[in-house]
DNA sequence: GTACACAATATTGTCTACAATTTTGTAGTC
DNA sequence: GACTACAAAATTGTAGACAATATTGTGTAC
């Protein structure tokens, strides 16, 4: 891991993962402006590099630029919230299908490994591990399904799985256990194509159903809205 | 239409989809290099601008940035390729699935006014149209399903699809003919979600089908593997 | 006292100049 | 004569300066 106080002069990948770890683990709030200057002075870099980054956030949902206006940290409603467990839950089924026919023995290793990782930081309470790897895990599933496509759609809907986890949820730290991770993994090992896909249904239904999707159903987008 | 010799002072929006055009048709072929200056001067623009041009048309994988080096046409391999129809069949699988649930009477008149352009471009022969609406009725159903993401998803693999084809096909003509179009729509409306499935799968297979992904199946992807 | 118009400030958007890197051409040496 | 090292040209990457736009604060008129 990267030391954040020694962030001069870095480039702009670095600073993505920074912003996107900060929205994650909700230093950085939805709605929160992102002043280009601020950013600028606090990365150590050129407000053309913090443009940059902000464009390349906005492709991955987590920032939302309004031209002339500025960025922010998106918002997301509760309509687009299920719109991407729908995609997800679509998106992932194939990727379990295709690793049930590929997956290699390195590969089953690899990703329990992984959930080691996952454990191991969820028993420190390493909360910038465990939003990482939780996510990393679908994102790992992913790369060895040998689809560049879905992995690259995918990393999308992870990203802005976590920005809704962290608008929606009070605490993080249950979402995508380890065991349902688990779970998938044996089923994908056993090569039983029809128990990965439930498996991997149920997981992500639950992280969804752990989501207070219903009740603030349409929170205000603007002012005219919240007030009247 | 915009008239493509006052190209002066065009937002970004438009030099990517003057630069996606030609693609689409085969005025700029897979490899072909894209210097920066160059193109700022054939659009009269500022060479920042074509800078964000270029990255947003990298981010949509229709050409590739090797840092220091330039952009290039990307050249998409057979695997990739393949890769693209896969992803599309499960990404519009499940847009036909919801459109048979949840289109209107009005988004099925769209759709067959959407087909009966198609028509007319192909009996008057504007191939820059019909590259256009092939891709655009796949876009059009994806808009009308009501997933934002499912249809982001299918814009980034369309743009992706008409690379592919401007690269292994002579003739981008017979793709996505109106009439199999048709077809999926008269499920759509019938809601029979089965069939309407079934009959995008194979439309879907058909225009892979059309395609020569089978004989040069390793092209060279650099000089190494091209001569030895 | 309120509402509108105007001006000041702050922030984003764009362009031009400079620095870093790569590629190509040339000369020198073995 | 061929290969290596060096230099020059071209091209990309970066940063800083300037212009355009939106927001906020103030003043004046009704």
């Amino acid at each position: 891991m990267y030391n954040a106080d020694e962030a001069a002069g870095a480039p702009t990948a670095i600073i993505c993962e920074k912003i996107w770890l900060a929205i994650a683990e909700r230093r950085l709030r939805p709605g929160t402006r992102l002043k280009e200057e601020q950013l600028a002075e606090i990365f150590s870099v050129s407000r053309a590099r913090i443009r940059q980054a902000l464009t390349a956030l906005e492709r991955d949902g987590l920032v939302t630029i309004m031209p002339n206006r500025g960025a922010f940290v998106s918002e997301p409603s509760v309509d687009e919230a299920r719109d991407v467990f729908v995609t997800r839950r679509a998106i992932e089924q194939r990727v379990v299908e295709r690793l049930c026919e590929r997956a290699t023995v390195e590969d089953i290793e690899r990703m329990r490994s992984h959930i080691d990782e996952e454990r191991v930081a969820g028993k420190v309470g390493d909360l910038s591990a465990i939003v990482r790897l939780s996510g990393g895990f679908h994102l790992l599933l992913a790369e060895l399904s040998g689809s560049a496509f879905l992995f690259g759609i995918l990393r999308d809907l992870v990203s802005r799985t976590s920005l809704i986890t962290a608008m929606y949820r009070s605490n993080h730290l249950h979402n995508c256990g380890p065991d349902e991770h688990m779970a998938v993994v044996d089923r994908i090992a056993a090569r039983d194509a029809a128990a990965a896909i439930r498996e991997m249904a149920e997981h992500l239904h639950h992280v969804e159903a752990e989501l207070d999707l219903d009740e603030e159903k349409d929170q205000p987008r603007d002012l005219r809205a919240a007030l009247l």
